[in-house]
DNA sequence: CTCAAAATGAGTTGCGTACCTCAAAACACC
DNA sequence: GGTGTTTTGAGGTACGCAACTCATTTTGAG
């Protein structure tokens, strides 16, 4: 009726005991040290393997003594998102310190290879580990690379530098999320066909990149009835954005969905408006379908403007950073399912 | 630049001192013992909320000593997503022993209200905390209260019983889940007008009846083109959900729409690939969906039969339900957002 | 003022590990 | 067999806190 899943009680003793060697040497074993014969470790990991033997972490923790620190290099300037998880890491503050975590946030100009690769080095004199939203570029890998050299461990943070050595990356899979927003606005405009219109803020962002790809591949393959529009560059910019767009929706009067890949989502959403007057009454409200749950998506989608948000949840992306650098740090293994972030559809009736 | 969030190496011995107190009286302070004077028991606070200072969970786990064990109370039986859980739990084995920590499951019919408060009579003299899919009925509700006397720690898991006094409930907001439910089919069927079906377990079930009041919330106030039909209950029974469902797709020929609530999802699919086929070539298709994630409605959302998934996370819930027991046990703050557990839309192309 | 009760101080022990030193033993090589 | 080197044992200290004992001081009631 009750299945035991552990039971551990065992202590490095009782492993010395049972290998028949001292505390000292199992010691040895467990660190690398050297000075033992090969065939003294194979004897000490067998009694480790044998009764499944793990340190205890808080025993570990307490012995090792020294407090750590992390650091989190993220972009300066007033996005939202990032701020949420400047926010989140500060709700943490009471589990982080009576865990004698330090977490200190360096704001810099991640959009600037040279200046951001700048921030990063020498950091690992200071920190255990980084935590870093990283552009993807050759300076920028180089830094990385050399913080993994000089021993501290490394995750990027929302964007990714696959090339690099860094440890972990802790964000969405951004072609699986451009493909959920090409499937979004394709169900949802249904069985209507017409155009669809796309916003970014640069094709040059690696993320933003991704996300349209994923979305070109769904409408491709998916929706025929539906004609991709050439990508609008908004710059992120609201009234960039609103600008492009308007034109467009002035030469286009068959837009039936659109995808808005980055932020200059109040200028989007300026545009959809003025062509929602000038429609009125007639059916054609457009498939609007964005990323990032902010304070004014989540406005647009209780008024009906907006269709679906794909949101990554800040806060886990924010734990999930702390705990990866933890366990690299701790040499404990890391939870990969649990440190997953996850691509959520939000639309008016799960908003959370 | 840098903005330190959390910095603190403070111990009890510099509280004692800061107060004017010895170590001993900190200690009394700290754990409620007697033989403390109002005032001094203020001063003590005071320094403590001074330092915003917090005890060193791993030297306290390591002074404690005590190993804590854990009970998780499931259905007997074959469900998936329950095995699933099971599975996560054991996914953690390491994570768990490292932190001396037994998880153990008792599996048990929760669907008799006798049963499930028998098995759960008498473990808090075993565990220091209990995590139970529980049933909501007033046998169940005492034994938790009973169990929470005791002094364990209780958190329900995946179904609630608001009306205990249980420390925590760990699952989804079912109400939320059933108007998401409601959106995706309304917002999937798109233009057209028609009728939609609801297949449940049993209206009797707390989980099926949230779920079905939010469906029909929202089906009322955002669709009312769609008109929804008597719910069928299928006892989560394939064969008697396919019976169910198939006479009722043979007298409307104008089902647009089905919810389906529960379990018993092959005969779902089934009645509704028989109709597909009488269909042929209209378009007719039904917008499907459902619940949970498995290898069938993995499988179904592939083949396009169903056409979106609201899912809650098990491995999320397994960890949170663990990490919310080990919290209550060593009297830290919960992270509520942490261990919410989130409703998840799952579409063809973000299956994870 | 007296005396018992209450409050407090001072101290000890132990939790399991990390990290260190020093001496003893085993070994390799000539 | 003697030498030097490598390997191993034994033991200690420290980490920060929990939980306890016992002596001492303070307090309040009579």
């Amino acid at each position: 009726m009750a299945e035991t899943l552990t039971t551990t009680a065992l202590t490095l003793k009782d492993i010395a005991r049972q290998a028949g060697v001292s505390l000292a040497t199992v010691d040895r074993v467990l660190h690398n040290r050297p000075g033992v014969r090969p065939d003294t470790v194979r004897r000490v990991k067998e009694a480790i393997e044998r009764n499944s033997f793990q340190p205890h972490v808080a025993a570990a923790e307490l012995a090792r003594g020294r407090a750590r620190r992390f650091a989190f290099v993220m972009p300066s300037g007033p996005n939202p998102f990032m701020q949420q998880i400047q926010d989140y890491l500060g709700e943490m503050s009471g589990w982080l310190s009576s865990r004698r975590l330090g977490v200190e946030t360096v704001a810099t100009d991640v959009f600037d290879p040279s200046v951001l690769a700048a921030s990063l080095e020498g950091l690992s004199d200071d920190y255990d580990g980084i935590a870093v939203v990283a552009l993807d570029h050759p300076g920028v890998r180089a830094a990385i690379d050399d913080l993994v050299d000089a021993g501290a461990k490394v995750v990027t943070l929302v964007s990714d530098v696959p090339s690099s050595r860094r440890h972990h990356y802790v964000g969405i899979d951004n072609i699986a999320a451009g493909r959920t927003a090409g499937a979004l606005v394709g169900r949802l405009v249904g069985q209507k066909s017409g155009k669809v219109a796309i916003v970014a803020g640069s094709q040059g962002l690696r993320d933003h990149a991704e996300r349209i790809f994923g979305f070109n591949q769904v409408m491709a393959s998916e929706f025929p009835g539906l004609s991709v529009l050439p990508v609008l560059e908004g710059r992120d910019e609201d009234a960039r954005s609103e600008q492009l767009l308007a034109r467009l929706l002035g030469r286009h009067t068959d837009i039936v969905g659109l995808y808005n890949v980055g932020a200059g989502t109040q200028g989007v959403a300026n545009a959809l408006n003025e062509k929602a007057l000038s429609d009125a009454g007639r059916d054609r409200q457009v498939v609007f379908v964005g990323h990032d749950l902010t304070a004014l998506t989540r406005r647009l989608l209780l008024q009906g403007v907006m269709h679906a948000a794909i949101s990554q949840n800040p806060g886990h992306e924010a734990r999930a950073a702390v705990r990866v650098l933890l366990a690299l740090a701790r040499g404990e293994p890391i939870l990969r399912e649990q440190e997953k972030i996850r691509i959520d559809i939000v639309m008016r009736d799960n908003l959370p």
